[in-house]
DNA sequence: ATTAGCACTACCCCCTAATGAGTGCTAATA
DNA sequence: TATTAGCACTCATTAGGGGGTAGTGCTAAT
């Protein structure tokens, strides 16, 4: 019927790439490769003959076209109909991506473009967050996300505590990474301001350069702790520090250049975005992706199919992560179609994330 | 060549609405409702036939034919082509909201769905505006924009400075509407915390439930005035203070449910609705909008080409302002189609803005 | 192992004709 | 005098048919 792939590539020469359990000669490596920064390029089905001109290899389109069929046969190509040229599956996205060296550099343009200008306005992190993620819009023209540093890994800076009315006291968190949180807790019984203040100062001194999750522990033993009961500032502050360590947003991201999905042309129907645009509203799905991401250093890629969540199937996901100088702090990504320029994208990330983890150390606070 | 429109309007009977210079008469203006109110439906061409079934009186298409091309001569009605229904103008839908009287109620199903829960979980005003504006945007279902409240007419409820480093000042600025605002400023000396704190306390019990604009006019005053200079604390604190109250974020708003623009049947092309998101990307044009709506009580209605800016022509927008018990803080509105359903989009506006001035006022902080 | 050649497929584009919704005008009617 | 029926006309939309084209798969020749 067919002839033998795997009697090709017996006799093929040259370096071999295990993948699954076949093997791809150098020849079919290369077509492979070539196949899909077409489609990349173009977003329309190459065919044989004009890779046959586009390719560096002197190949016939007939020889060309025997390649194919087995690339087609493995599960790299598809046709969307019987006289079609061939279209990468997401099988070759993921080939392309692991024959990717690391990042390659940024043309000098465009860093020059990344640079982040926030912290000469004060901004806090946030705010500089806000920025690289629409600067990082603006370059890919795709939707970007990143998300905020998590509450448990950042240690304590400041910690204030304003009365705001008899029972509402305005909390107010400080981190060593810069972020400032605030929220109001509830009281039953009234304090005095000074009152609060010596809370502050107690739970300042206690905890300072603590992490969020240790603080949220050692609170918890102090209330299983009964012996603390007769002290009473302590009493209070463990309390208070109670309701005040909470933390009641689950991690957050900002989102930017969404509009760039639906403007960009390899998804030519607005069908295949509507799945991605309701991803970005649940959240979740994306923040996994973000927070898996965070995991390990450098650039990370999820194609298509490899997602978890289905809305997310149609899309391809490179994120990568930033930090201060102790940790880890959150990370920052590009959604797009798995047909993007993942090598540019890919080193636009990498550049961007470490720009961003440069501005966020350099105005830590310590 | 045409009979006088004139003509027959002078033998017309019933209620007039005076409208530039020129009347309608009764059964003209039931037809252009009519016609507005079908093709906002639809959104498609209405045509004599047509209308003279879904249309409550007795006439037939003929007849509605001649009052048709008299509205179209009238600058109420255009056509895409010469075969072709009828399309209203925005000078129609001028028409039509006009006619419209105050806000109907909005059913009982949809009230329920409008009721802002974040005021329970201790977040602040921006966070109410968040849950506010995405409410709306999923109510409507289309782009929605809220103001946050204006620096300068808020009133100071109280102020922290909190040494970062030796020369940063974290100023926390807590105001009676119950938005917190936080920046870093840059100092060339360093201060002591203790001392920070004195500055801080003259500020509080010096500006205490005085509005930002106030303050700055006075602080500045200070400035100008030299006898101030021989108190140490009062120089710094007049000092600081500048720093501290300079508003470098000239008035933001919040945006959510861009992509019901894009999903919407009433832009058929994507390049109709291109100009309305970089009019969101650029952000003045819609702020400048929603802040003359501030000027006045109620809800105000923008259409297509009454906008100044021409981005914003080919959209209608639709707003109410919010306030607490003093003062009008901000508004909130829909961004849509010019041929939206206005009568339940401006209720839904309407009752919006009212719950959430009410949410609002109950946990100001006086 | 590669390639040239050929038959075949299916989309795309263009043309045409038919359909149909809608108008404007005129003449008849109430 | 206002309304309506009738008719000719316009123009968009649709369906159908043919030629062109980019592509494939197979086979036979190199």
């Amino acid at each position: 019927m067919h002839r033998g792939f795997l009697l090709r590539i017996k006799t093929g020469t040259g370096k071999k790439v295990v993948l699954e359990n076949l093997v791809l000669n150098e020849r079919a490596q290369l077509v492979l490769q070539s196949i899909i920064e077409n489609y990349i390029q173009s977003s329309e089905p190459i065919g044989s003959r004009t890779l046959s001109k586009s390719i560096a290899a002197t190949l016939s389109p007939a020889t060309i076209r025997n390649i194919m069929s087995d690339l087609a046969e493995l599960g790299y190509l598809v046709q969307t109909h019987t006289s079609a040229g061939r279209v990468p599956t997401d099988k070759a996205y993921r080939f392309y991506v692991n024959s990717l060296s690391s990042p390659t550099s940024v043309p000098e343009q465009i860093k020059q473009k990344i640079s982040l200008t926030s912290t000469e306005q004060g901004l806090q992190v946030e705010g500089i967050l806000a920025e690289a993620v629409r600067l990082l819009a603006d370059l890919t023209k795709f939707a970007c996300v990143v998300s905020t540093p998590k509450a448990s890994v950042s240690r304590l800076q400041r910690i204030e505590l304003i009365k705001i009315s008899e029972d509402r006291i305005l909390v107010i968190l400080v981190t060593k990474a810069g972020v400032v949180r605030d929220k109001i807790i509830f009281v039953k019984e009234s304090h005095s301001q000074e009152f609060l203040n010596s809370v502050a100062a107690f739970l300042n001194d206690e905890f300072e350069d603590h992490s969020m999750q240790e603080i949220r522990e050692q609170i918890h033993q102090s209330l299983v702790d009964d012996r603390n009961r007769y002290h009473d500032l302590l009493a209070h502050a463990v309390r208070l520090g109670k309701k005040a360590f909470e933390l009641n947003n689950p991690g957050e991201m900002l989102i930017d250049g969404q509009m760039n999905l639906l403007l960009d042309s390899h998804f030519h129907e607005q069908s295949s975005v509507r799945p991605i645009i309701d991803a970005f509203d649940q959240k979740n799905a994306i923040l996994k992706i973000l927070d898996d991401s965070m995991k390990h250093k450098g650039v990370h890629i999820f194609i298509g199919i490899e997602n978890d969540s289905k809305q997310l199937q149609g899309c391809s996901l490179i994120t990568a992560s930033y930090h201060n100088k102790q940790n880890v702090l959150g990370s920052i990504g590009v959604v797009g179609p798995t047909s993007m320029d993942y090598k540019s994208i890919i080193s636009m990330v990498d550049y961007t994330a470490k720009i961003l983890s440069k501005t966020i150390t350099e105005q830590s606070y310590d």
